[in-house]
RNA sequence: CGGGGUGUAGCGCAGCCCGGUUAGCGCGCGUCGUUCGGGACGACGAGGCCGGAGGUUCGAAUCCUCUCACCCCGACCA
């Protein structure tokens, strides 16, 4: 059992970040709003990278990379965008730093300021625009469908590790496209790619739809995103995927002789996940004994743990451990085999437990004598003896059993935490009392968005893609509605 | 950036009000022994410029001023 550890129930807060460090996900650094993503944390990206770079590839894209400092006048070209980033970049004004003529230390060098400051990426719109300007002349040369892995940089007010840090690391997909038909294809088609990593990859159901205004990514026409609910009742958005209309090529100038001879601005995507969604995994799944990981993402899906008490038997144990790793690594399953001798089998079980290993295998001298091993499952915690024999397809069932399990657990949580509102009070009611996604009417209007946040803290997750419309009235001012939109509040 | 809080050993804390031996405790760490199927136990041991800078004082972890960092609550956001 986990213990000196907080509870969701006592402290959901401090029980996060209790796992983000017990768990070696993460760690604050010296840097202001900056953290350390740690081996293990780091790992479960590296798994996320290469599911999702395979769906990128199996799309149609490719990687590239774009310069981490764009010159400041780019930022001012596409206004809403501007608007949108201004108050939270880091600005490069010099290029040299010398000692310090008054005494000790460094300075920067006054001498060496940039002609133009260069800012730091918050996102990669600009400079990406700004250089398909130089690709794109002919119909021929589109569409653009390319990706990059980068770090970015927001400097956020209130930062907590993994969902809100100074820098992030996340993909930035930007294509170009001849048609504003195309360009929308591409903006669902990468929401329905998210979707199906949360789904599949990360056990996550998430509602997909469109935000409002209020919420739309600055600079672009309309704004998807995946949407997850997380155990305390707070939404978080998961993923986005842009659909920029011309906005971006008619700022940077980006056009294209048609097929029929005329000029065009071309149309415009981006889409991006970032190292939040290893946020969204440690509080969609985790429990009151730290990390709960599926096995799809888990850096180990399966750690063996050697029991015994004589030399002897350590080499018996540890030998026939051996083989059962070399067994279950064969069938493609990830096995770390732990046989360190200096900690103990029962502080052994409470550490994989705490970082999340899906499946637990124990092996003592009584189990080589018959055979036979201990498995144990972190979702359930349940254990059991089985037989060494066939021991991967055994696995391989659990695995599977657990990754199904996770996602329908969340998705159960998610149904159960989903209501209607039809009134003021109910509204207010259910964000107050039970947290989750709200349903209900809204007239449409940013103000009225807007009031309600400021009354509530919630906000419009989304506008549900393929909505059924219904005849209401809106919760807050009564006018009339076509149809409901969720609400909930939000990380 | 506003309001509140905290900085003392790797981690978690006590001591501070009311200044005065060698600054404690738990966990962790090292050595040795016994242990090992759910966080073992004993013995011995190492580890501190009390966040930083100034000041008051015979004397500062303790009082005063400034500063830096982190946490919580607001405004902003993936």
């Amino acid at each position: 059992m986990a213990k000196d550890f907080s509870t969701r129930e006592e402290n959901y807060s401090k029980w996060y970040n209790d796992i983000v460090q017990r768990a070696g996900l993460a760690e604050n650094s010296a840097v202001r709003g900056c953290m350390v993503i740690k081996p293990y944390g780091y790992a479960i990206w590296e798994k996320m990278q290469a599911a999702l770079d395979k769906m990128f590839k199996d799309t149609g894209h490719s990687n590239a990379y774009f310069p981490i400092f764009i010159p400041k006048s780019f930022f001012s070209k596409e206004a809403a965008h501007v608007e949108g980033f201004a108050k939270e970049c880091a600005v490069v004004t010099h290029y040299r730093l010398k000692n310090d003529p008054d005494g000790k230390g460094i300075v920067v060098d006054e001498d060496a300021k940039l002609e133009e400051e260069l800012i730091v990426r918050p996102t990669s719109e600009t400079i990406i625009w700004d250089t398909y300007r130089n690709w794109v002349q002919s119909y021929r040369d589109l569409p653009i469908l390319i990706n990059q892995w980068a770090n970015v940089v927001r400097w956020e007010m209130r930062t907590r590790m993994f969902l809100r840090t100074a820098e992030f690391l996340w993909q930035e997909g930007h294509t170009a496209h001849a048609t504003r038909e195309e360009a929308v294809e591409e903006t669902e088609r990468m929401l329905d790619v998210y979707a199906d990593f949360a789904e599949n990859f990360m056990a996550i159901p998430v509602l997909k739809g469109t935000k409002s205004a209020n919420e739309r990514f600055a600079g672009a026409v309309e704004t998807y995103c995946i949407e997850a609910l997380m155990q305390d009742g707070k939404a978080l958005q998961a993923g986005t995927s842009h659909f920029l209309g011309q906005n971006f090529a008619k700022a940077f100038d980006v056009k294209f002789a048609s097929q029929e001879g005329t000029l065009e601005h071309v149309w415009a995507t981006s889409w991006g996940v970032s190292t939040r969604l290893v946020g969204a995994l440690i509080m969609a799944h985790s429990d009151d004994h730290g990390l709960v990981l599926p096995p799809k993402l888990a850096p180990n899906q399966v750690v063996i743990v050697p029991i015994y008490k004589s030399a002897d038997q350590q080499n018996l144990v540890v030998e026939k451990a051996r083989e059962i790793q070399r067994q279950l690594q064969k069938a493609g399953i990830s096995v770390k085999l732990d046989d360190r001798d200096t900690y103990k089998p029962g502080w052994k079980f409470n550490e994989y437990e705490f970082k999340g290993v899906p499946v637990r295998i124990a092996i003592g001298p009584r189990d080589v004598e018959n055979g036979t091993l201990e498995l144990a499952r972190r979702d359930t915690l349940q254990k059991e003896i089985i037989q060494m024999k066939g021991i991967e397809q055994t696995i391989e069932k659990m695995l599977n059993d657990i990754q199904e399990n996770l996602y329908r657990k969340a998705l159960e949580f998610r149904e159960r935490s989903t209501y209607k509102a039809d009134t003021w009070d109910e509204f207010i009611d259910i964000l107050d009392n039970k947290g989750g996604f709200i349903l209900a009417h809204w007239d449409g209007t940013a103000e009225t968005e807007q009031k309600i946040k400021e009354e509530t803290k919630a906000t419009i997750r989304l506008i549900p893609l393929n909505n059924i419309p219904e005849e209401g009235k809106c919760i807050f001012t009564g006018k009339p509605s076509s149809q409901r939109v969720v609400f909930a509040r939000a990380y």
